[in-house]
DNA sequence: ACTGGTTTTGAGTGATCACTCAAGGTATGA
DNA sequence: TCATACCTTGAGTGATCACTCAAAACCAGT
């Protein structure tokens, strides 16, 4: 019996996908960032030519926008299962914090997760000086998660569990200020109890608005 | 008198004036990144030629690092001046922190401060995927800010401003953090007042630990 | 086998990247 | 005034940038 391997049809063979394409882009730009990564990186990530990334996503910047929606959409669904599998709004958020200390604190760093700063801020840190529009789009994504997180905040509310004087807005953007501030520091080359000490803290913090 | 100074480590200082450049190079580093900013850019806002800026500073990444040290410099005499003129150590931190929310809301941003957020932060989070050597030295600069807030803790729990039980290096570590997310938070595009008014959060939470 | 329409390919586009160096300019002492 | 030594200049280096497109390969339906 004879197997034959056609060394014709090898070079059409790929059958590009689109969902795993993206997923890689957003590793590779989460990683190296979006002017730390170039199309021949892309094309070696997504083992892509040029022409069919082009054909996929248009623009290095559309392609850039489309792996940040990913992402934020990633991260949205890891804070709604926090929330759908916690017994109030405030233990949903702290259980959030205490998954992304453990998730930034992983040795397997490189495999699971690409960086431990968030896409999203270093999106808005890298591009806020120059293209604009990136940027803009990075904003509209934070707004949406403050929003969540606000919303959160005034069924806690309605529970009893959070006093009444507190602002729900304002302690929101106290919840994503704290995020992005322990999800940076973890970029930091630190011992990996420290990650978690940090976040214990936070949500120390976060316990003194408590009735 | 003249005093000749090594001619050889600093060549054209009669001409080129070497902190001015520097200082400039600072400036659009911290606003544009380090892969965002090309040599062009930087012969443009030098006003020198290329040939002028490899002598002075031999390359792209070394301009870099000595801008990136130039930063933590004055980041850092704005820390003690606060520590200077304050009545204690924790009110020096209180000062700090509001001095920066105020830096990081003024309107007039483009022209006192081309960022909001911190630029070694920045760095860090731009650098850590691949320019490794960077992402070091960013992280030795933030090790020394860590301790000296360690020190200034350490000075008020002797002073019995600080609960005695607090781990004034893992408060250090908080605060860095705050820090990193405040001025991340800062660079959103967000009402002024909003960065005020975290920076009152943070103290407040920082405040739960007197004694 | 043939045809029509889609997808894949990768060499090639001009622009820009970080960086160099020989040539020309300038200050100083004789 | 000239000679020497240091300084400034900017055109030019090869590499790489984001991106294109005509041709090749593919897969229907007939």
């Amino acid at each position: 019996m004879i197997i034959q391997i056609s060394i014709d049809a090898m070079p059409n063979m790929k059958q590009m996908n689109r969902e795993d394409s993206l997923d890689r882009a957003m590793r590779l730009f989460w990683q190296q960032g979006y002017h730390g990564t170039s199309i021949k990186d892309l094309e070696q990530a997504l083992a892509l030519h040029p022409g069919s990334i082009y054909a996929a996503f248009g623009s290095k910047s559309a392609l850039y926008k489309e792996a940040l929606d990913r992402y934020a959409q990633d991260l949205s669904e890891d804070l709604e299962r926090c929330f759908a599998e916690a017994q109030s709004p405030l233990e949903g958020i702290r259980s959030y914090f205490r998954q992304v200390a453990s998730s930034c604190s992983s040795s397997a760093r490189d495999g699971v997760c690409p960086a431990r700063a968030c896409m999203v801020v270093k999106t808005i840190l890298e591009t806020g000086g120059q293209d604009r529009d990136i940027a803009r789009h990075a904003n509209r994504l934070l707004s949406r998660i403050e929003r969540r997180f606000e919303r959160a905040l005034k069924e806690a509310q309605s529970r009893g569990d959070l006093r009444q004087e507190v602002n729900p807005r304002r302690l929101a953007r106290y919840l994503q200020a704290q995020l992005m501030g322990l999800r940076a520091f973890a970029q930091r080359d630190i011992a990996r109890g420290a990650v978690k000490e940090l976040a214990e803290d936070i949500i120390k913090s976060i316990d003194s608005c408590l009735p």
